[in-house]
RNA sequence: GACAAGGUGGCUGAAUGGUUUAAGGCGACAGACUGCAACUCUGUUUUUUGUGAGUUCGAAUCUCAUCCUUGUCUCCA
């Protein structure tokens, strides 16, 4: 039977501001969508951390045997510069300055994303759909929204008309909170003369001016999509006109989550979303991150050490072990503390982990596993509570160095069971990964045991000096020595 | 200004009315281990939940006020 007929998932939506019941569309099978990154620059590390909140989704709701399509765009088409730089394509903006075609920026950051994400052990989206592949699927929909009333073309640009849109009894501002007249108050004064008939209205086609390179022909004229359709566009083209979960950034609420419920909704009838997730904001030394102040790193930088944040390199299991303690829903402060701190527990459940082979089983158990699996389960179905999950593991870490030391007990089955268990958490679900794994080669390992042998005939005839000195230069090349009751071992940090 | 998400111990970060005298991780302290350490293990430790009122038999959790942080305000993930 499969894990999600006996495990009540509670996701908290967005929409409705509580935790519900999660209950797909179709029973077994989750359609779900995640706004994708903009391929214009190296993807941000808080970006990282809302698409690795929901690769954990993902890898959970797999785990508990949906059969799951996961969409997550990428958005290739550029956007308009808010600034001063009229009518300037960000891509364009980026390519002009180095000098290279649009697309070849777009290439580049793509592939940076890819590796990036792969370093950080994400399981690829069942698809990964591009804007500029879907420009005329989003001229259809436009043209159906206009059939319908509510969309209105002026100089080769195309507006939602969303006061229209409200008249006829749907609510504009259903996700974000917002009021409608608010906004009019708000943006009067800042778009005076404005081709729009009410200023709230939101751009569903652009009409391009002659230095805008990315452009395309439509029946308004050469131009390009607005920002909000790709996603209304290709959640419906491959999950539907109505989809179970939709994330993405805390950021994307308003305006750009709020106006694809608008595009959907007037196309379709129907409420798209079933359950909106937002994930939260990520801070760096309890400060906003800005490249302006410095303030700021790279997701690449963090695995290299090649940053000014942070004193030494950290491994992507390190880094996502960080992420994972803190709630999706919270907001969270990364440090160089706080990854100081995360890598000592990671590196401690790691070790529990390894041990698991070689535990000794017994008649009895002294730790009912079973219980103990039932909470990890409950932690993740309370909305993917992840910091409550890893507390329950380590409740088992604890259990197994106990074993290790013969002061507990475990059956053959119950060993079974709890190693099943750390496994699919910690490897499947959580997407951990043992850093330190596959960093010692055959060499290094023969040269460190002759180093261990060196050091023992030296600690034998009490050479302190001798045996100390192996090991504080070991240790200040990255290589622990750990003293056993039968021998000793080292790691590689 | 409006809307949204938050403010919990030395740090990080759970818990939304009573099984929590606030989980877990890190740190600190003590013990075991060690030639001494480190590692590891075992045990102990700290806060009364931004501030001020209120509701309740009972509040971190609900209400009101106030201060602070972050995001967004229409083409910026």
């Amino acid at each position: 039977m499969e894990l999600y007929k006996e495990n009540q998932l509670k996701i908290y939506n967005s929409l409705s501001k509580s935790k519900e019941v999660f209950k797909p569309v179709t029973e077994g099978r989750v359609g779900m969508y995640v706004c994708g990154p903009t391929v214009y620059s190296n993807v941000h590390l808080g970006n990282l951390r809302t698409f690795m909140s929901f690769d954990m989704v993902f890898r959970y709701l797999l785990h508990l045997g949906y059969k799951v399509r996961y969409v997550r765009n990428i958005t290739d088409a550029g956007h308009l510069e808010s600034d001063a730089e009229e009518g300037e394509d960000k891509i364009a903006k980026k390519a002009r300055l180095e000098e290279i075609e649009p697309m070849e920026v777009v290439q580049r950051y793509t592939v940076d994303f890819h590796t990036i994400t792969a370093k950080y052990n994400f399981l690829p989206p069942s698809i990964e759909p591009t804007a500029t592949g879907h420009i005329v699927e989003q001229i259809e929909m436009i043209k159906e929204i206009m059939d319908k009333g509510l969309a209105y073309e002026v100089n080769g640009s195309v507006y939602f008309d969303v006061l229209k849109y409200n008249e006829e009894g749907n609510n504009y501002g259903i996700l974000s909170g917002r009021n409608v007249e608010d906004a009019i108050h708000n943006t009067r004064a800042l778009d005076g003369q404005s081709e729009k008939k009410n200023p709230q209205d939101f751009a569903l086609w652009k009409k391009a001016d002659e230095r805008h390179i990315m452009r395309w022909p439509s029946p308004w004229g050469e131009g390009f999509p607005g920002w909000h359709l790709e996603c209304s566009v290709m959640s419906s083209k491959y999950l539907g006109e109505q989809i179970d979960i939709h994330g993405g950034g805390m950021d994307l609420k308003f305006p750009h989550h709020e106006c694809e419920i608008a595009q959907s909704h007037a196309c379709s009838g129907v409420q798209p979303v079933n359950y909106w997730m937002h994930a939260n904001m990520l801070l760096l030394n309890s400060q906003k991150m800005s490249k302006s102040t410095g303030n700021s790193i790279l997701p690449g930088e963090i695995l290299t050490g090649e940053n000014k944040v942070l004193s030494k390199a950290f491994g992507a299991g390190v880094v996502r072990f960080f992420i994972m303690q803190a709630n999706y829903r919270s907001i969270l402060d990364f440090s160089n503390d706080g990854l100081l701190a995360s890598e000592k527990g990671y590196n401690r459940l790691m070790e529990a982990v390894s041990l698991l082979d070689a535990i000794q089983t017994g008649g009895s158990s002294s730790f009912d596993v079973a219980k103990w699996k039932q909470e990890c389960y409950d932690a993740m179905n309370d909305d993917f509570n992840t910091p409550i999950a890893i507390a329950k593991l380590f409740d088992a870490v604890k259990f197994i160095n106990q074993l290790k030391d013969n002061k507990a007990t475990i059956t053959e089955s119950d060993l079974t069971l709890l190693k099943e268990t750390m496994n699919a958490f910690v490897f499947d679900i959580l997407g951990l990964v043992n850093d330190a794994k596959d960093e010692g080669s055959n060499k290094l390992d023969g040269t460190v045991e002759l180093l261990i042998k060196l050091r023992k005939e030296a600690r034998e005839n009490k050479d302190w000096a001798l045996s100390d000195k192996i090991r504080d230069e070991l240790a200040e090349l990255g290589i622990q020595l750990k003293d056993g009751r039968e021998g000793t071992t080292f790691t590689v940090n």
